[in-house]
DNA sequence: TCTAACGGCGTTGCATGCAATTTTCGGGAC
DNA sequence: GTCCCGAAAATTGCATGCAACGCCGTTAGA
């Protein structure tokens, strides 16, 4: 959401609504299901349609926006069903990645991890939800570069991206910063002696906790809308009612 | 891939432009490297910049195109070592594919992948390797769906076109058809009896042999750019010149 | 002869306008 | 009251036009 300084464009418009659009459905600024209407968009960024039409295919393409031939484009609907999916292909992904990595850390990267890891105990005890998130992203991030796969790593990366909303909320649950590092410490034990099979099961394991412990959050918490602020380009338009 | 019935506008012009682009790269038609001008893709297509412009930015997301701002696009180079890139994320999607297979198809599933495979017996033998790895096609397919994780089997299936190019010149090696059927044949019994490790560890297996069958082809005939017809949109404009 | 500044040309980025299609809303029949 | 049909409004798809940037050849200077 930084805006990133106004109006230095070394990048293109297209690409700055990308990744204005990409964060704002992300931090659940713009809710899923909810339209987005090129003029509408294109007015707040003070841009014409052409740049939000290409920013929006591109969206499209990554599976955070479902365009809809001649019926304009939606914030994608995550159901439960695709939830679990997405969870499940970001559990196979990072296990690969961490048996990978297990095979082909060098030395140095190695050294990193666990310092990382090191560092990652405090934050834990100390119970900061904002910054174990922030570590967190870093930890995995280094086991999908030691996989030394940048398609692979990518891959993981806009998956980690899709669900970062979902995944956020867990690290409220008690008790659960505590856990998250204690299936961390399996993890990076099994790479560091660079046994590949039990790098892979644990990292499966600790993703699927994870995610059934978002499952928990969600069932209890009704998929109440992330926290985040109301949408911007609120558009109830269409409905996008809940419950008919 | 199946062209479907050229003119029928169904579907928008921006699709079309994002099939036949894709279509063309993945058959050699545009070769690596090549500049994809706009206007002469729209006078190609006969439409305007405008579709030619959101098709390559789709393409770009999915990695069959780069798209330099401001320096326009070009036809992704595929090094040797972003191509071993690439089959080793394959090979390790497949593998997980087929894992996840294993547990989870459904009976009928399961016949029918029994027959497709019995049904390729035929066509290794006869070596067509056109109809073979059409069938291999279809094979591989079946096993993405049998994952039942349509997160998964879509990259799986965009990695699959990413590499067909290369994928396919291997089975004009002799032999090599009988032994893909071989290697399929371990895998298709892993999943059939449920053996989830097997089945992945065949799997990667097999797609492994196909990337060393596929680096011995290409260090033999040193980067001969795919069979196909001569690029229908030149352009050596810039260059593209392999070796300065 | 080599380097670097300069200017023309080609291409891309984006705004605008129009036609086609979808959506919405009002009226009438059942 | 509900359903169906038709016209207006809204929205998307695409073409066109212009400004800005990158590329390339030329030329001046060292």
């Amino acid at each position: 959401m930084d805006e990133r300084s106004g109006e230095r464009s070394g990048r293109t418009q297209t690409e700055r609504l990308a990744g204005a659009i990409a964060e704002a459905i992300v931090t659940g600024v713009l809710a899923p299901g909810s339209r987005l209407d090129e003029q509408a968009l294109a007015d707040r960024y003070g841009v014409s349609r052409t740049p939000v039409r290409e920013a929006l295919r591109q969206l499209g393409t990554s599976g955070l926006v479902e365009v809809r031939p001649r019926r304009g484009a939606v914030v994608a609907e995550v159901t439960a069903g695709k939830l679990a999916e997405l969870f499940v292909a970001m559990a196979e992904i990072e296990a690969t990645c961490a048996r990978l990595a297990a095979q082909s850390m060098s030395p140095l990267e190695r050294r990193r991890l666990d310092a990382l890891h090191e560092s990652m105990a405090d934050l834990a005890r100390a119970g900061d939800p904002e910054a174990y998130a922030r570590a967190n992203t870093a930890f995995h991030g280094s086991i999908y570069a030691g996989a030394h796969n940048a398609v692979l790593a990518d891959f993981a990366l806009s998956l980690r991206r899709r669900l970062q909303p979902y995944r956020e909320v867990q690290f409220r649950v008690t008790g659960r910063l505590a856990r998250s590092h204690m299936e961390h410490g399996t993890v990076v034990a099994a790479i560091l002696d660079g046994r590949a099979a039990e790098a892979h099961a644990a990292m499966l394991r600790h993703v699927t906790l994870v995610e059934s412990s978002v499952e928990g959050l969600l069932a209890r918490e009704r998929v109440e809308e992330i926290p985040a602020a109301g949408p911007i380009i609120g558009n109830t338009r269409d409905g996008t009612r809940r419950r008919p």
